[in-house]
DNA sequence: AAGTGGTCTAGACCACGCG
DNA sequence: GCGTGGTCTAGACCACTTT
């Protein structure tokens, strides 16, 4: 997949058509199998597509405006999912505790009974400029030591580096909301201005649930792009 | 696929958790590798989560967010990716006529100097309530005929119908903006009642740019479902 | 050690597009 | 008719989790 896909963008394949396969099967040395899940990610990218019966097509406007695509699912957490290109991160935190869970915590997290939660508040900003208020739950048993020096930066990144853990997948649900009060004061809006709301769970490589996360975007920092394509149902 | 998913909404796989892989093959009489098929599209829908080792298990925000309109990864164009389920959908046509194509539509649209486009302007409403505002900007020598009529329905329906063609894709970029007074009049909304911004391209299963697209939608009915997963590169 | 998902194979047969 | 991608099979072996 990976050579498939340098050859692709340095135009190696001149018709921007791949050769069937059959081929590419016996010249990479594996089964036809290995080519379709190969290709078949490509797909999803949006970086080629298949058609039956003619054959597997280099997506013109990838190579045109290959910035277009370039979120290609691969940016997760907010650490890089926010433009935020050479601009200074900040994090503020607001509050910290360890709660039991609540039954809904449970249930996201496939906790038990009894399992306990930090949850965090914490305010983000760039460029010293106030712009989502992040409230999290993370269970205690998946991560004993949390000490408010590691909240002060980015928890994944403490993850990855500690503890050899990636957050890769996310289920999040975007939705729209005027904004209250208290989002008034930290993210200094306006009444009539907005908050964009992304709320849902984060997962480890794997698949433990890590945190539940509810994050109040300041409506002009909130951007998300995304690449569609139609399920067959 | 089906099947299983019917049995996650109808919540009988009450420990949250599927059957093993192995066993499923057994219980529907296929293969272990259709199995996994089946299964992946699934994950990559965020209904269920695998975890190796462990088992395979069903997302509880899956289930409670099978609110009333949902956008979902899987699903694309306006028609079916909001999920009516039994709600009357209508479409009103507010304005439509043919206008050359402006520099920045002839770059989305890859269109050349002197093309002409449809600017479509349309009203959605759900259950007599309008909950979005449609501004398309169509090539005339993709859908050369486009009557009146024909834009009281699904354009994307009609595609299909009329010409063989599949919208199969979508780059769109959500973002939240508050109301202006247009929204407010249309969508019934207050001053400080916001709209969600969905904008973008619709793409032809053979890879041609079809249709940019703006829709402003009604807060409340603004959801958006993804589940984001991190490349392997 | 047993159970569960992950990856891969080598092939069969089907459905579609095109010459 | 032939070449192409689509679907499916029946298994092998690996990696991780749980008992």
């Amino acid at each position: 997949m990976r050579d498939i896909k340098e050859k692709i963008l340095h135009h190696e394949y001149p018709k921007m058509k791949l050769p069937d396969e059959r081929s590419l099967s016996e010249i990479y040395g594996i089964s036809r199998s290995s080519v379709k899940r190969a290709l078949d990610v490509l797909v999803q990218q949006g970086i080629i597509f298949k058609k039956r019966g003619s054959g597997t097509f280099i997506n013109p406007l990838y190579l045109k405006n290959r910035a277009m695509f370039r979120y290609e699912g691969s940016n997760l957490g907010i650490t890089d999912s926010f433009r935020l290109d050479g601009k200074k991160q900040g994090i503020q935190l607001l509050n910290y505790r360890v709660i039991p869970a609540s039954k809904e915590i449970q249930q996201d997290l496939f906790l038990n009974e009894n399992d306990y939660v930090y949850k965090i508040e914490r305010l983000r900003l760039i460029d010293e400029q106030p712009f989502m208020i992040e409230t999290g739950y993370i269970p205690i048993k998946i991560l004993p030591s949390l000490s408010p020096a590691v909240l002060q930066k980015s928890i994944f990144n403490y993850l990855e580096n500690a503890k050899g853990k990636q957050v890769t997948r996310s289920y999040l649900t975007l939705t729209v909301e005027p904004s209250n009060t208290a989002d008034q004061k930290l993210l200094k809006l306006n009444e009539n201005e907005p908050v964009g709301v992304m709320a849902g769970v984060f997962f480890l490589d794997d698949g433990t649930p890590f945190e539940v996360s509810n994050m109040r975007v300041h409506y002009k920092y909130m951007r998300f792009n995304t690449f569609v394509s139609v399920g067959r149902d």
